[in-house]
DNA sequence: GACCAGGTCCTTG
DNA sequence: CAAGGACATGGT
C-alpha cells in the first residue's frame, strides 16, 4: 500500500488473476457487443441480456438491422434496460456511424485502434467507457476499460486517480494482449460485484490489509 | 418506498 | 474544469 501507482495496478492484476483464473466474459459476436455496450450504460447486465434476447427475437440484434429499424420497435425491445428513449437514439447513432462511415463492421475491423476510438467518441452517446468496451470486447483491441467498478476498486486499493489516468496506468502495466485486457477487466468487475456491498465495502478492507 | 445499476450529455458555478 | 440533474426500468 505504499508502492507506486503502477505497481499497485500490477498488484491488482496479479492478485485477481490468481484468485479467479480464466473466466468467460462478454461472449457474443461484434454486433452483440456493440449493442450491449450501449444498453449496459448505468444498467444491470441481466437486464441487458433480456433486451438482447428480445432484439434477437425481432431480428434486430445487428448493426445493420438497427440502422433500418424504426425507433418504436427498438424502444419496445430495449425498454427493460431503462433510459430506453435515449438509448434508442444512441443505438441509431452508432449504427449510422458504422454503416455510413465504414460500410459495416467487417470493414471497420480493418482500421487501427486509435482511429476507431476517435470516431466512436464523436458518436453522440458513446463516451470513453463505451468506446473502450467496444474496442476491447467487440474488436479485440488493447484498449483498457475503466468503468465505475474499476474506478471504485482502484480507490479501495489505494489508487485514487481519475479514470483517464487509471486507463493509462493499466495500459502501462499490462502486456499488449487483448485477451489479457479483457480478462483483467472481467476479474475486476467480478471482484467488485462479489465484495462491494451497499453499506460497507469489503473489498476496501481486503485490498488494503493484504495482497 | 428508498436506493442503486458495467454512462453520457447538458447546464451551471 | 467540477458538480449536479436528466434520462427510466427493474431488482433488493
Amino acid at each position: 500500500m505504499s508502492g507506486s501507482s503502477s505497481s499497485e495496478c500490477a498488484r491488482i492484476v496479479r492478485v485477481l488473476e490468481g484468485h479467479y483464473g480464466h473466466i468467460p466474459w462478454w461472449p457474443g459476436d461484434t454486433d452483440e457487443v456493440l449493442i450491449g455496450a450501449v444498453l449496459t450504460q448505468q444498467t444491470r447486465w441481466e437486464n441487458v441480456v433480456r433486451a438482447l434476447g428480445l432484439l434477437k427475437e425481432n431480428s434486430l440484434c445487428s448493426v445493420s438491422a438497427l440502422y433500418d429499424a424504426d425507433h418504436g420497435e427498438i424502444e419496445r425491445a430495449i425498454r427493460c434496460t431503462g433510459f430506453y428513449r435515449v438509448k434508442t437514439k444512441r443505438l441509431k447513432a452508432l449504427a449510422t456511424f458504422v454503416i455510413e462511415e465504414y460500410g459495416g463492421l467487417a470493414l471497420m475491423a480493418g482500421y487501427p485502434t486509435e482511429l476507431l476510438r476517435e470516431g466512436l467518441l464523436r458518436v453522440s452517446g458513446i463516451g470513453e467507457e463505451t468506446a473502450d468496451s467496444i474496442l476491447c470486447y467487440g474488436f479485440h483491441r488493447s484498449s483498457f476499460v475503466i468503468d465505475a467498478y474499476t474506478h471504485h476498486i482502484c480507490g479501495c486499493a489505494g489508487i485514487p486517480e481519475q479514470k483517464s489516468r487509471l486507463k493509462a496506468l493499466f495500459e502501462e502495466v499490462l502486456p499488449s494482449d487483448p485477451g489479457t485486457y479483457r480478462q483483467t477487466h472481467a476479474h475486476i468487475v467480478e471482484y467488485a460485484k462479489e465484495y462491494c456491498g451497499k453499506k460497507r465495502c469489503e473489498a476496501c478492507i481486503l485490498m488494503n490489509s493484504n495482497g
